[in-house]
DNA sequence: CGTGGCCTTGAAGAATCTCAAATAATGTGG
DNA sequence: CCACATTATTTGAGATTCTTCAAGGCCACG
């Protein structure tokens, strides 16, 4: 399996998710495990970027919870108590939304030195879901113990509100994309995001293999799985992408992003 | 005109907005005029919601800025450097997001005790434009200012985490929309919405009067002007609504709400 | 080697968009 | 103060995009 070297350390394949998988307690404590930022290889794209030796020494006092959560998994789901934000350490999550009928909204794909729960911050409780798309590690930041530390550092403190800022330009976009782009403009704009992400993680950014269903990509873009589907099958024959069911080769970057307006800056 | 009682503070009434609306500079210097939190009529709906008496004074100590802004005129635009969060006092916003192409997309509507410019935080730039949609009057508050308050107040920080925590859970809900929702759905859960906002600030919560066009109400929406006018019309066979141009009376508030599903909690 | 999940593709249908035209409301310039 | 130009809104008809329904293939796993 050649394509799998690209996304190197990440666990080697991809199992299949359980129909009804097991829960990890809401908020259940985390495993003994402890973590260091400072000697983290994400700390330059996690919590700490930008944050000076000192304040990274203290988040080192925190000594963050390290846990598993095996494909399927959720780590917290809406109305949950908000205690933790969670940072990516390996693998890959979506956190959806879900409507009173069962639709399903993806809001948002996660990878290593990515935040998620910040959405928790408003209410006290979660306001939407995190699952595992494949076997993954997170570290579980206390969030009373993080506000605490932001009370002594005005940087630390900076940090959280940009964090939290670009979580809110982030979801910009996404509503940029899905209130004024058509199937084509969407899925290009979502591989190219793939593409930068992965390649700001040392990645090809023209080769990577696809975590997420069809379905889970779709509810994302706001379209059916078929019509994502059709529109892989139409950048294949555009010549732009070699698609192998999960594979992703990206033959024409250039075109592909001019298949879509980015914003105006 | 009955109707403008409705909400009867307002301006009295909308004027047109010019084709080319001059632009208050990016983040000018804001009039003399100086506002006190402490007497404020919004405070239990704006920044000071949630924080004690002594808070509240520190922030009056910051003596913002308070400034008119008039129909059709920009408080920043994207790429603006970021000074201010601007907190609304009278009329309302709108912030949008432009594509390189022109195409617009409305990301929020803003009315009284409401904050714009959270966006900014993360580049120390605006990512968005925030333009009057009526003859309004903000209040300027220094961001640089607030953080150095939150630096020294545990409560000031919590605020301003709930404040920008609340913006992301705001967008998750339009991403849902957008994502997931046909057009009637869209247009119920915008006017319940509205609704929801006036009574908060002590309007009618059915009949009121819409301070957007259809243009605007269908790039929120992420649909054309064309469909939002006749979904109205569909409501008002239905027997949902009256409407009359912007003027709104619901007839059904719970059938509307019926004809969307709500978030699951 | 059979089963179930995921993906692809086709065909028909539905929702929404585009284009066009009529009407109403509003501000402008005389 | 009136006629006109402009803009906003509504509505219709046809085009387009996307969805729905259905079938078949592939692959991993038991």
């Amino acid at each position: 399996m050649k394509h799998e070297a690209v996304l190197a350390p990440a666990p080697v394949r991809v199992l299949r998710r359980p129909v009804d998988a097991p829960v990890v307690g809401g908020d259940a404590a985390p495993t003994p495990l402890k973590t260091l930022c400072s000697n983290c290889h994400l700390r330059d794209l996690c919590l700490p970027c930008g944050l000076e030796g000192s304040d990274v020494q203290r988040l080192d006092s925190l000594l963050f919870g390290r846990r598993r959560i095996r494909t399927g998994e959720t780590l917290y789901r809406p109305e949950d108590r908000f205690q933790f934000i969670y940072a990516v350490r390996s693998g890959t999550f979506k956190s959806s939304l879900t409507l009173a009928d069962g639709r399903e909204q993806v809001s948002g794909f996660h990878m290593a030195g990515e935040l998620m729960g910040l959405d928790g911050v408003a209410q006290g409780r979660h306001a939407s879901a995190a699952t595992a798309l494949e076997d993954a590690e997170i570290c579980a930041i206390p969030y009373t113990h993080l506000s605490e530390l932001a009370a002594g550092s005005s940087d630390m403190q900076m940090v959280m509100a940009r964090l939290m800022s670009r979580e809110i330009v982030r979801e910009h976009s996404l509503m940029m994309l899905l209130g004024s782009m058509n199937a084509e403009e969407r899925l290009a704009a979502f591989l190219i995001n793939l593409s930068q992400r992965l390649k700001a993680r040392g990645y090809s950014s023209h080769e990577f293999h696809l975590r997420m269903s069809r379905a889970e990509i779709g509810s994302y873009l706001g379209m059916k799985l078929e019509t994502v589907s059709r529109t892989f099958s139409a950048f294949q024959q555009q010549r732009l992408l070699e698609v192998d069911k999960r594979h992703i080769r990206i033959l024409d970057l250039e075109a592909l992003a001019r298949a879509f307006q980015g914003p105006i800056h």
